[in-house]
RNA sequence: GGAAGCGUGGCCGAGUGGUUGAAGGCACUGGUCUUGAAAACCAGCGAUGGGGCAACCUGUCCGUGAGUUCGAAUCUCACCGCUUCCGCCA
């Protein structure tokens, strides 16, 4: 959520900052409303001190063994008038608060102007894609060929866009959540945090899926409004949810695995073969609180710690910054790791790293307290996947196919693995 | 699932329906004292919104939401959460 006095006192240039990327914001309409609003709301405060009086007189008029009649018919013809004039300002604000809950987060300066994702800009490369000696075969026929991977049996059990996986590979893919824990445990210095995979509505404002894509969530059913998270971003995000943090404590950093479900609603014909795009899917999420100051900073480690695991794995990425029409709803600032996939010859996205600078947490009313001025102000909070662990494995699978059809597995997986050094057919 | 109890400021904790934003304590900040520190003592110290160039004025907040009342932390109802006991359960 921005902050509601940009809309009141500078809403002119906070129309043109959203203009970059792509969101027209109906600066007439809401300068209406705030108009309204500001005379209906003084009107209420007015009616509001008048009724405080009286009722205090009364309570002085008792004491003192007086008759109250005349004071207390005065005071209840008030309470008519505020009654009209709170109903009112309750609507007017209700209106103003959905408005400005659906209003994205303003794209900090040094994002580059642009309209979607042909305007993203390539930061850097890392790693030489390997030259293949044979026709390099897409995951999804590596899988059948090992028979560890069946999307048939998954669509018997749930549907399309879920996969079943035996063996070496369902253990590869553990394997690579463990290495991620421990790198990022171990060398990045984040805090390892298991979480509910079920969140609640709160939870989920707080975050920014809500209340404008309900569409992509799983919803549960029964009365309780639980969803099934999209990412350990909302769970772990809502830690310092109504907190007010000691200066010391920042930052906070923590990294969490689980399974993430998504709808993918409005995505029906993307990436159908394999598991590019799946209804669910395992990630590793690095989550940052720091303080305000410190988040451009923070993002670049965040990015950084990200990138460390595709490096570990020999994997070629590149690092683009997401252009102003292309970031997500929440995001100031958006980092994608994209690795190298031999079978469509592209870097696909298997990490964005975002710096959300207030706006989560003006949502989720996460503050820290300022020594320097003593008062509690809101924290800065940043994600970014450490990655995404189905298309790692995707992509392990692919760098390091051979032309028999086993798999060589990465070095820095081995230990995992018990010293397995190549994945053959079952 | 059944029964009982409880939700008050950063934390702990008091609070007969009436000048209560809320005693007291801890923590924190400033000061006195001290060679320095601690202790002691003195003082300050909740959050958040609106109006105003400003001094300042003013609203709201005692888990959440409704209700009763001139007036609610205090009474009623619902919901949420926590604790304890019973039952069930991986």
């Amino acid at each position: 959520m921005l902050d509601p006095r940009l809309l009141r006192s500078d809403l002119d240039n906070t129309a043109k900052r959203l203009a970059r990327r792509g969101y027209m914001l109906d600066t007439a309409a809401i300068a209406t409303l705030e108009e309204r609003r500001k005379s209906i709301q003084a009107l209420t405060q007015r009616y509001q001190n008048e009724r405080n009086a009286g009722s205090k007189a009364v309570g002085q008029a008792k004491a003192r063994g007086e008759d109250t009649s005349d004071l207390l018919a005065e005071v209840a013809g008030i309470g008519v008038r505020l009654k009209e004039a709170e109903s009112e300002l309750e609507t007017i604000q209700a209106e103003l608060g959905s408005l400005v809950m659906g209003i994205p987060n303003i794209p900090h300066a040094s994002v580059p102007e642009g309209r979607d994702e042909r305007d993203n800009v390539e930061l850097r490369r890392w790693g030489e894609p390997r030259t293949f000696d044979f026709e390099p075969r897409d995951h999804v026929d590596i899988g059948a060929q090992l028979g560890l991977m069946d999307f048939e049996a998954a669509a018997k059990i749930a549907g399309t866009r879920f996969v079943v996986m035996q063996g070496a590979l369902a253990r590869l893919q553990r394997a690579l959540i463990q290495f991620m824990l421990d790198l990022h445990t171990g060398e990045h210095g984040y805090r390892e945090t298991y979480v509910p995979y079920v969140a609640n509505a709160d939870s989920l404002k707080g975050t920014g899926q809500l209340p404008k894509f309900e569409a992509e969530l799983f919803a549960l059913k029964g009365e309780q409004g639980y969803y099934l998270i999209p990412t350990a971003e909302v769970p772990v995000t809502n830690l310092v949810r109504d907190m007010i943090l000691p200066a010391e404590s920042l930052p906070r950093r923590y990294v969490c695995h689980t399974p993430c479900f998504r709808s993918e609603a409005g995505s029906y014909g993307k990436d159908t073969r394999g598991m590019i795009r799946q209804h669910q899917f395992e990630k590793v999420e690095l989550v940052q609180i720091v303080r305000p100051h410190d988040s451009y900073s923070a993002l670049e480690q965040l990015t950084g710690h990200a990138e460390a695991v595709l490096q570990r794995l020999e994997l070629p990425y590149r690092v683009i910054t997401l252009c102003s029409g292309d970031m997500g709803f929440s995001a100031a600032k958006t980092y994608d790791l994209e690795v190298w996939l031999p079978s469509q010859r592209k870097y696909r996205e298997i990490s964005s790293c975002s710096n959300f600078e207030d706006f989560q947490a003006r949502r989720l009313q996460a503050r820290w307290r300022n020594p320097q001025s003593g008062k509690p102000e809101l924290v800065h909070t940043l994600n970014g996947s450490g990655l995404a662990v189905g298309r790692a494995l995707v992509a392990v699978l692919e760098n390091f196919q051979q032309r028999d059809g086993t798999v060589t597995i990465p070095q820095v997986l081995r230990p995992y693995l018990g010293g397995l050094e190549t994945i053959r057919p079952e």
